[in-house]
This record gives C-alpha cells, sequence and structure tokens, in this order.
DNA sequence: TTTATATACGATAATTTTAGTCGTATTTAA
DNA sequence: TTAAATACGACTAAAATTATCGTATATAAA
C-alpha cells in the first residue's frame, strides 16, 4: 500500500546517476542496468518515456545516450509521478467517476481530502531535492 | 501507484457509518455491506482485524454487532494504516534490509526522506479527521 | 558500405499483490 | 433449539506490476 513503482524507482536511479556527471555526458543504458543490478529493457523503457516527456534527452546511435534536458528544480515530484504513472491519487474515484458508490459512498470527500494533502507535500517537492 | 487498499477503505467506510449513529449503538457486517454494496465476508475480516486491534468492539451473538471503541482523535491516519496493512514505506527498502542493491543504491537516503514526509503527513492527521 | 552498438516501442509472459470466496466454528438472544 | 451474529484460516480469482521478447531504426566507426 502506498508504494512507489519500479518504473519511478529506476527513474530516479537513473536520474542521479546523471547528475554525478558532467552535465553534458551521456549515459548508455547498459551503464545504469548494469551499474545498479537494475533490468535493462524495463530501465530501457522508462528512460525512453522520460525522453519523451522531455525530463531527458536521446542521442541515439553508438557512443549514444541520455542526458538531462531540463531544470529537475523546477518539476515537482507530483509532476514527475504523474508523467510516469498518470493521475495521482490514493483511490480511483479522485477521478474516474464511473464509481457505481458514488451516491453510497459516505468517504468520498473526506478521501479526497487527504489525497489534496499528498497531492500538495508532492507539490512542494522538486525532483531536484530528491536526486541532487 | 500510492494507492490504499480495499482493506482499509471499507474500514473508514465503516467507521464513519457507525459515527453517524449514537455510539453506544450497535452495527452489523451486513448492515455496512447493503448499504454500501461492499463484499461482505472481505469487509468482516476487516472489522475483526479492527476489533483485534481495539479500534471497534464485537458483540457477538444475534442482535450483536460493532461499535467504536476507541477515541478516534487519538488515532493518527498513520497508526491505523500500518495497524491494517503493515509497515509504511514507499519503498521495502524503507524497512527490509535485505536488498541486494543496498550497497549500489543511489537513492535509499533520498527515498527516506520523502517517506519520512510522508510518515509525517499521515502522523498530523487523525482518523477523526477523516470520519468526521 | 558494412558492422556493431545504441535508442524506440508494441506485444506478451511471468510474477506478485490485492481482492474476494468458502467452509467451519463459536457465541448468544429469542 | 434455532437463527443470526462474530471469528478465522485456507483457498481461489482478478488485477496490477514487473520483466522479457522481438523487431525496427539510427549512427559512429572500421
Amino acid at each position: 500500500m502506498l508504494k512507489i513503482t519500479r518504473k519511478v524507482e529506476y527513474a530516479l536511479i537513473a536520474l542521479r546517476h546523471m547528475q554525478l556527471k558532467q552535465s553534458d555526458k551521456l549515459t548508455s543504458t547498459k551503464e545504469i542496468a548494469t551499474r545498479y543490478g537494475v533490468p535493462q529493457q524495463l530501465l530501457a523503457k522508462t528512460l525512453q518515456h522520460m525522453a519523451r516527456d522531455g525530463i531527458i534527452e536521446a542521442v541515439q546511435g553508438p557512443t549514444g545516450g541520455y542526458r538531462v534536458a531540463t531544470n529537475l528544480d523546477q518539476i515537482s515530484m507530483k509532476d514527475f509521478f504523474e508523467k510516469l504513472e498518470g493521475p495521482l491519487g490514493m483511490m480511483d474515484c479522485y477521478f474516474d467517476s464511473d464509481c457505481i458508490q458514488i451516491g453510497a459512498c459516505n468517504i468520498r470527500i473526506p478521501i479526497q481530502r487527504i489525497n489534496d494533502n499528498m497531492r500538495n507535500l508532492f507539490s512542494q517537492m522538486s525532483v531536484q531535492e530528491v536526486t541532487q
């Protein structure tokens, strides 16, 4: 319960790894996979995902790889989570309204309050704070 | 990602339902299950769990049921979550130290900081605030 | 121009976690 | 004695997560 996914975990590991280098230096998927013992294919997808989102930049071909493409200070953990995993809510009813209950449910409003608190927490935390 | 379980959801629904009655009145599993369209067996387990934890009190036999047994103002959402679902951590490595990585991992410390923030958030929120 | 090594990505399989059910026992008011 | 409630371990089903497969494309270097 309330766990983050491997995808997010691997993304953070990769970002931190890249930040330890000169910002123009490239890092390949393989480099990270072997360094941290992470499944290469899954990591690859995660990196591709981040590249599509503009968080990192891809350079193709041999000697290619990735480098950080944005100021990580400007991305909140909330946005980061949502880019990788979609809307952030402790219960689906926070977004989907197709719950049959809807009328009967007595905790919808309270749950939304908790959710807002959690979203607020991650909105105030930058990716940089985590990967620096 | 970062979702709560049905067990917790049902527990909150049940608590809120009980709080809408006079505090000495009993509520049966069936009553809640039919009222909110929730699977009765699973709800039953959840209520039994809460009874074991002393959050609610069980009265057996026909005309039996449950009533709130504690001041919900005194229980934090963190403790509530942990009673029902065990240790609260976004990653297992927050508690388990059997991750093979351990040495190689570069985000252990940062993740712990995020975790602490989240635990802190739920420590400062009482169950009463959610179910009132 | 060929080759080797990198990213790109949809489809699928395996695994783990979560959700729900079953069967049986016990309690107790009527 | 019976009916309706809680108690609870074992099991099954479903969903979500994690990982792999196969193939395509890009490009630096031999």
